[in-house]
DNA sequence: GTCAAATAATGAACATTGTTCAAAAACGTT
DNA sequence: AACGTTTTTGAACAATGTTCATTATTTGAC
């Protein structure tokens, strides 16, 4: 009779961890996951996260890169509306505070997060980095690769800062359209 | 015979407590730091760790409020130096990046850990900001008081965020010349 | 000086966690 | 059906923050 009662095609463990870990760290943040909740969500034993990860800090690892992932697939998609370099960096930047408020708890597990293993941010930014670097390339033609680098990297970190900044000071009740106001104030001094 | 057999003239819990914290903070990182530890250190018993703060998060937020003291006083001194406005924002700049370099578990234990009842870090910060808010209105003496407050924040924030990408690098291997290149670069352009 | 009340300190016990692993269940092959 | 293999389980363990009944110390009055 039954045929292939799965309930669903894929139960797979691991994903069904990732998004029962990515669901309670979006709604609590990362210091509030717990072990024996994920494992309740999913429905299957303790034990069996670990058959599926290393430890906990390996599912948090997995829930970052979606996060990372799913920001760098918006971040390629704002740059390539804007055919200004200006405006396309302006717009990588809305585009990453947007982030940071629609997803604060991902955003944070995403950087402020540290465990034993995880690999320098530098690399996992990579592709954000090259968007920056393309964008500053065409606006600024003088600058040498090293240059540019290095400029694209302190630009990176110069959003990422007012950003972090700003996300803080959400709960306190700075408004939205300062951060976009100082974002803007720091994109136009940089291409200047 | 004896009469007062105190080791030390001011045995205060409270403080030996905080810098046995700060000690282990500094080695290790306060993701690191033991109840259990600093009651060895301090030679008390693990529940008088209660008696003086609410709980271990108030121990670390006790010396997350030296490690800031510090901050502000060396921040003082650096911008007090230089008379010419740009290079007073650079030496800030260069401090801020030193001290994190000097004290990376201790500046992160300030930027990055995450208490139920901290304030704001825009409150902790503002003796810092209006350094900064001070040399910019030097600088641009054009600006208005509301937009000054921003571009302060806004640089504030943007040396924030190249210092801690910096920092995380600096396992990697980034020169620390990079990073100082960074903060120069980044201020030129907010100079001009 | 003595003693009783107040205050401070102790550390065993508890609750909450991440993690392990012997036992059980499920699965596949013949 | 029977055997071996793989997967899953969840009780047990260890680490750790926190509490609180008990013990020690200090204080103040006489």
């Amino acid at each position: 009779m039954a045929q292939k009662p799965k309930t669903d095609q894929k139960p797979d463990r691991r994903e069904a961890l990732v998004e029962a870990a990515e669901r309670r760290i979006a709604a609590h943040g990362y210091g509030a996951l717990r072990a024996r909740d994920i494992a309740i969500d999913v429905g299957c034993a303790l034990g069996a996260i670990y058959l599926a990860f290393p430890d906990l800090d390996g599912v948090i690892e997995a829930v970052r890169e979606r996060t990372l992932a799913r920001l760098e697939a918006s971040a390629a998609r704002a740059a390539s509306l804007d055919e200004e370099p200006l405006d396309a960096l302006k717009a990588l930047a809305r585009l990453y505070f947007g982030f940071a408020r629609d997803n604060p708890n991902l955003w944070r597990a995403l950087f402020e997060h540290r465990s034993k293993r995880d690999v320098s941010a530098d690399e996992r930014l990579a592709p954000i980095f090259a968007l920056v670097e393309t964008r500053l390339g065409s606006l600024r033609p003088a600058l040498r690769a090293r240059e540019r680098k290095l400029y694209a990297h302190a630009l990176f970190g110069a959003v990422h800062g007012i950003v972090a900044l700003g996300l803080d000071e959400e709960r306190w009740g700075v408004k939205v359209g300062d951060v976009v106001w100082q974002l803007d104030a720091l994109i136009d001094a940089a291409a200047r």
